[in-house]
RNA sequence: GCCGAUGUAGCUCAGUUGGCCAGAGCAGCUGAUUUGUAAUCAGCUGGUCGGGGGUUCGAAUCCCUCCAUCGGCUCCA
């Protein structure tokens, strides 16, 4: 007999071999329909695969994540067995489950085309429901190689080559065998509902000089309703793609004679960032930050000697012609070279520092087209660069500051779903990287116990670091779950090793300063592009470009509106009069779907007492209230969203 | 850059197998109406059907090519 451990602390006595559906079963057999999968001692684990061994044990449903995984990776074998009997001479290569769905990656004799889809699902549905179940082979190795060069699946034949000697696990449902390390449903008949979403190609292991092998991307559910529910929701998102609100709202466009990625801001668009860089700066402003300016460009020895050059390559650069040859200007990808120069425009002392230099710096990189993305990923974008110089001794504290700026702008822009992540070298790959290990080190404790201080939840990713320092990202997703980086903050030994830049110490002594590269928003585009799909285009009051809208009964009324709306503009609340002569309802109607937040609608009774009739954004009428009274509520309401610390 | 898809008026879209001067709604303009909390009515204007080339008696529709956009891959200082 084995003993059992459950989340909730009970133990249970089962005897040896005993597997989690079983014990799900001796449970009730309605929770034993509903697992899908388990966790034993940690592990993700079949729900028939033996336990041999006393253990503890927590059973998933539909409800966890690892009951979908197990869900979705079966899932994805039987896409690969219905394309295995509908094109033959078809090869594979992997086919995991995704945080939404699932895809596998195949090697097709012909290209394959969306409208074929519907025929996969169909013939998906269809196994599906022939109640599959997975069975588990244990091979050696050898075995399992000897299988697949048999079938000529150089694919599996590859994956397995790179696997540790001893036990592989094979898994069969159906037709279909498949090197896979599980785990698995029971049976394939708890699948309802099942949805291929898309095409795409992907590079066999992720790497470009390999073939590309056609990715299909599916996600499937247990219930029916489940799916519609998902499609809805899917919907819904793309409604609040910051693309397709740049339009509607008019903050934003491209124009291909410009340039593809080049975003020109509209007027609104316009406005909105500028509030957002006067917030910044008034937050920089208190943190003891200096603005700067720079230019666009910069002569090419500046990239040469920062390093940016030689690991970028030529390609990446924007060369700027010019008459003279040996006069070779480059556009600035990056602030911190000519950050540097300003450092070094004169002797620094260990008093002066931390010297703090911010620009809103627009640079412009050469993305490969297919990367471009909206207002996230572009060529010309404008960063809210800072860089910190400071002593050993100041880098933690600073670094420290700077986390809370970061959280700061999140807290008040309402961005609380958010992952910080630590991006540190790959030990195994350093060439990648300039600078000795020692700073490296130095760099990465640095970060480590800062955010530990700051007892900030963070993940940590190797070989996501810069080519220069190690970084803390702080990540957003938008309304579709990708994830982009927003804030960055990096430390840096290697830049002011390079530009040779020191301060005079308390000893007389010349010391090299650190430096620490920071972005609180990343880049104002793409930091825009997430604020409009986290607020669907409803802008907090004290950001938004046009705060009022003055809407008179009818054209008698014209003459007050006018007069309203340069009052309230004379006090700084951003005010226009929609002086269309069309009826009431027609004009709230567009206002409303404009995002106004504030609607004041005035007709003869308005006139008559001198007030406004108030409407606030999706809350409705709010009666009427004088001038004064009105300001006064708008100040407040602005001062509580920008409350400062 | 690579794989796949898409591109018709300012916006959203119809036009599907090649065939009379390419359509609708909204927006815009003109006029009527003077309106009390999410679309007043009527008339009018607007398109080298993404660009270029080709096949054909005839192309928005078929083929080639370029451009842009979308979903991914790769990349992201």
């Amino acid at each position: 007999m084995i003993k059992i451990t459950f989340p909730d602390g009970s133990i249970r006595e089962f005897a040896a071999g005993v597997t989690p559906f079983q014990v799900a079963e001796s449970i009730s057999p309605r929770l034993a329909s509903d697992i899908l999968a388990a966790t034993v001692n940690d592990e993700l684990w079949d729900i028939q695969k033996p336990i041999s061994q006393d253990a503890t044990i927590k059973l998933h449903k539909w409800d966890d994540a690892e009951g979908k995984h197990a869900f979705w990776h079966s899932s994805s074998h039987i896409l690969a067995e219905a394309l295995q009997e509908l094109y033959p001479g078809i090869k594979f290569g992997i086919g995991p489950a995704i945080e939404n769905g699932f895809y596998y990656d195949v090697d097709l004799p012909n290209p394959l085309v969306e409208s074929e889809l519907p025929k996969i699902e169909a013939k998906m549905m269809e196994l599906a429901k022939q109640s599959e179940s997975f069975e588990r082979t244990d091979v050696t190795k050898d075995e399992a190689l000897k299988i697949y060069n048999q079938k000529g699946d150089q694919y599996k034949v590859e994956l397995i080559s790179d696997l540790e000697d001893g036990t592989i696990t094979f898994y069969t449902n159906g037709a279909f065998t498949d090197l896979c390390r599980g785990p698995h449903l029971k049976s394939t008949n708890v699948i309802k509902a099942i949805k291929l979403t898309s095409i795409a190609g992907a590079y066999w292991r992720g790497n470009e000089k390999n073939k590309m092998l056609t990715r299909i991307y599916g996600i499937t559910f247990p219930k029916k309703s489940l799916l519609d529910e998902y499609l809805v929701l899917m919907e819904e998102a793309k409604k609040r793609d910051h693309r397709k609100l740049g339009k509607e709202l008019e903050l934003f466009m491209f124009s291909p004679r410009v340039g593809q990625g080049l975003p020109m801001w509209l007027p609104k668009g316009a406005a909105l960032r500028e509030r957002l860089e006067n917030f910044l700066k008034n937050v920089q402003k208190k943190h003891g930050y200096q603005q700067v300016i720079t230019p666009h460009i910069g002569m090419k020895d500046l990239y040469v000697t920062s390093g940016h050059y030689a690991k970028y390559g030529k390609d990446s650069f924007q060369p700027i012609l010019t008459p003279d040859e040996n006069e070779e200007f480059l556009l600035k990808p990056m602030n911190c070279p000519h950050h540097c120069e300003i450092f070094k425009h004169k002797p620094r002392s260990y008093k002066d520092l931390p010297v703090r230099l911010a620009e809103f710096g627009t640079v412009y990189r050469y993305e490969m087209s297919g990367e471009l993305h909206g207002l996230t990923r572009v060529r010309g974008f404008t960063q809210d660069d800072a860089h910190i110089f400071c002593r050993p001794d100041q880098l933690k504290e600073e670094f420290k500051k700077v986390i809370d700026i970061v959280l700061y702008i999140f807290k008040t822009l309402k961005f609380d779903d958010f992952t910080a992540q630590i991006s540190l070298r790959d030990p195994k790959n350093t060439e990648k990287y300039i600078g000795t290990d020692e700073n490296w080190e130095k760099a990465e404790a640095a970060i480590i116990e800062a955010v530990a201080e700051k007892d900030l939840n963070t993940i940590v990713e190797t070989g996501e670091a810069a080519f220069y320092g190690p970084k803390l990202d702080f990540m957003v997703k938008d309304a579709l779950g990708r994830k982009w980086q927003l804030g960055t903050i990096q430390v840096d030994y290697n830049l002011p090793e390079r530009f040779e830049l020191s301060y005079k110490g308390a000893d007389d002594k010349d010391h090299r300063p650190i430096m620490i590269h920071r972005a609180p928003f990343g880049s104002m585009e793409r930091f825009v592009a997430v604020l409009l799909e986290h607020t669907a285009g409803k802008f907090p009051l004290w950001l938004t470009p046009q705060q009022a809208v003055i809407l008179p009964i009818s054209e008698k009324f014209n003459d007050y509106a006018i007069d309203i709306a340069n009052k309230l503009n004379a006090v700084d609340i951003r005010t226009e009069a929609d002086l269309r002569n069309e009826k009431i309802g027609r004009k709230i109607r567009d206002n409303e779907l404009a995002r106004i937040p504030l609607l004041l609608i005035v007709g003869e009774k308005e006139v008559q007492d001198g007030t406004i009739a108030v409407r606030l954004q999706g809350e409705g009428d709010k009666g009427s209230m004088t001038l004064t009274d009105f300001t006064a509520m708008i100040a407040q309401k602005v001062q509580e969203e920008i409350a400062l610390i």
